[in-house]
RNA sequence: GCGCCCGUAGCUCAGUUGGAUAGAGCGCAUGCCUCCGGAGCAUGAGGCCACAGGUUCGAAUCCUGUCGGGCGUACCA
């Protein structure tokens, strides 16, 4: 990485010589070219300055190139070509340097610390317990938890959050529910209202009640007795719990709505709004004066009822966050809730917070076809598949990745049929098993003697199909800094996949041509290609690790 | 009506923040192992990057408009 830092500084010394200095702040960008004909770094410079400097770009990038000071033992070719791009080509010490360095991190490799220790938050899933989560949550979930890891190895102190209100009125519909089944179970004519929760779940949770209860609460309303409603709450949360486990999902702090009532934050916040002149009565409402905040209208934080909207805790929650220390907060929400957030912003300027702390990441929703069939997924209606249902059929690991393979922006269509048929020609496979044969080539190794510890003579790894891997192996840290500082996990996966072909490739090589095997007679080859898989089977698995998904020695 | 997201191969999706000849998986066609994992490798067919303008050396990417789909636009969360 230092390697780019030396040829960015040669370029800017070249630019310094020629007189030519770009007084708005550009960065000078040097990335790997599409084609690998392009060299191994690439510079639109040229092209860029140009026109400032009236110069045609070939001539400019000309007269660049005859004044770099670059060590051959690092660049060893560099070259103008197309409209004005100027190629560097590495030279192969610099590859075996990395490759041994990569030895060397082991499961550190691709880690950063540009994190710094961030005290960082991530709050996902936040499902009130309603109902199973489904696989709309699923998304959310694994996202949450991808992000999260991201962070962690970027070198952010992370928190996993999960804030849930167990109050309102959906958990008094659903205790009332189970009470209506409880009711038909001891054998009661009453009729199910339609808009209550439909779930077979429910009829679960009743059933429990008679157990533990037999037909003492017959006589008793929901809001007489907390039995129903509790005990599908704690029933539904350990529910949720064991499939987040399940997925390797664990939170640090389980955040309650109602906590913000008990400490009297909410009351602050309101006088707070109203002391600053940002809040107001009307109708017998109390009204949050967005439209002096750059928001088209002004919104109810308090109902005439005295209830407060979704939006006063929601602010509460959120300067509380910044008050117990973080500085970068991180909400991860389905596109349901992108008209919320803008409110929450607003209120924690108008409470004078540097909103600039939190990151919101809307993630699109997932689509679940059956075939042909749309379905449409609502928990209160029971039209929904669940995490667990999914992952009987497919696996965690698929689980996964399925979620993890497209950007969060894009709408995922979920073919259930498709999951299920084809199910073992997902890549995910392709990646494990990329791992997998590695592990079986190491023992292949050793059965015939070999140590694949013994480090070799990297020099030796020249064809094509080895320098290759070396490069894509060499990409891994800028790619995990990359998704994480994107907040972009689909990056990881795609990256994989390439890695994967890559090594696919050059094992394969072998099998074409005696000379090129990873395992032969030949001491010093063989070592060294050992080193070549071992660093291979270390990316496969960091990589895999930051997408929670295993990394098998066997298939 | 207004706001956000999306429209790329038959299907599902990438596309390194504006770069060089637009990619992958699945599906389809054709090849490749007496020995390191065939859950693999190689080759091929398949594209008006929704459409129309604009910005510049250069656009799938940025801007404007149109069409199509999703989600919002609550004194529901």
């Amino acid at each position: 990485m230092d390697v780019k830092d030396k040829i960015i500084k040669a370029i800017q010394h070249a630019l310094d010589s020629l007189q030519i200095f770009s007084d708005d702040f550009m960065p000078i960008d040097l990335s790997p070219p599409k084609q690998k004909e392009h060299g191994d770094l690439a510079t639109n410079i040229a092209m860029i300055l140009a026109s400032k400097v009236k110069k045609n770009p070939r001539q400019l990038a000309q007269e660049l190139i005859t004044r770099f000071d670059l060590d051959p033992g690092i660049v060893s070719h560099v070259e103008v070509a197309g409209a004005g791009f100027i190629n560097f080509t590495l030279n192969h010490q610099v590859l075996y340097h990395g490759l041994l360095g990569i030895i060397e991190s082991r499961e550190k490799y691709g880690h950063a610390d540009w994190g710094n220790q961030k005290k960082t938050q991530v709050e996902f899933v936040s499902a009130n317990p309603t109902g199973p989560l489904t696989i709309g949550h699923g998304r959310q979930a694994v996202l949450g938890d991808t992000i999260a890891r991201l962070l962690k190895a970027t070198g952010h102190n992370v928190t996993r959050e999960y804030y849930f209100n167990d109050a309102g009125r959906q958990m008094r519909v659903l205790g009332d529910s189970v009470r209506y089944r409880y009711l038909q179970l001891l054998g009661k004519s009453v009729e199910f209202p339609d808009d209550y929760y439909q779930g077979e779940y429910i009829r679960d949770i009743a059933r429990h009640i008679v157990k533990e209860k037999g037909n003492s609460l017959q006589d008793q309303g929901v809001d007489e007795t907390p039995c129903f409603r509790d005990t599908a709450e704690s029933i539904i949360f350990q529910d949720i719990n064991t499939t987040l486990k399940r997925m390797d999902i664990h939170f640090d702090v389980y955040y309650n709505e109602k906590s913000l009532y008990e400490t009297e934050k909410i009351d602050r916040v309101i006088q707070e709004l109203r002391e600053k002149g940002l809040a107001y009565d009307l109708d017998g409402a109390v009204w949050l004066k967005a439209t002096a905040l750059d928001l088209d209208q002004d919104r109810v934080i308090v109902k005439s009822t005295g209830e407060p909207t979704y939006r006063l805790p929601d602010i509460a929650y959120h300067k509380d966050k910044i008050d117990r220390g973080f500085e970068l907060i991180i909400d991860i929400f389905g596109a349901d809730h992108i008209a919320t957030y803008p409110d929450v912003l607003a209120g924690l300027k108008a409470l004078g917070y540097d909103h600039s702390k939190v990151k919101v990441l809307i993630h699109q929703f997932v689509t679940l076809t059956e075939g042909k069939e749309k379905i449409k997924m609502s928990t209160r209606k029971a039209n929904f598949v669940t995490l667990d249902e999914l992952m009987d059929e497919v696996g965690v690991d698929v689980t996964r990745y399925f979620f993890l393979n497209r950007s969060m922006s894009s709408h995922l269509n979920f073919d259930l049929t498709l999951a299920k048929t084809q199910s073992d020609e997902n890549p995910v496979y392709y990646v494990q098993y990329a791992h997998a044969r590695i592990s079986s080539i190491l023992q292949h190794a050793r059965d015939r003697g070999y140590d694949p510890d013994i480090q070799g003579d990297t020099a030796l790894l020249k064809t094509n199909e080895e320098i290759d891997l070396i490069k894509i192996l060499l990409d891994f840290p800028r790619v995990v800094s990359d998704a994480a500082n994107q907040y972009e996990p689909h990056r990881i996966p795609a990256y994989l996949e390439n890695l994967a072909t890559s090594y696919h490739r050059f094992q394969h090589a072998g099998k074409m041509d005696d000379s090129l095997r990873v395992v032969s007679e030949n001491k010093e080859t063989t070592h060294a290609r050992l080193m070549l898989c071992k660093a291979t089977k270390i990316v496969l698995a960091n990589g895999l690790e930051l997408l929670g998904i295993s990394h098998p020695e066997k298939m």
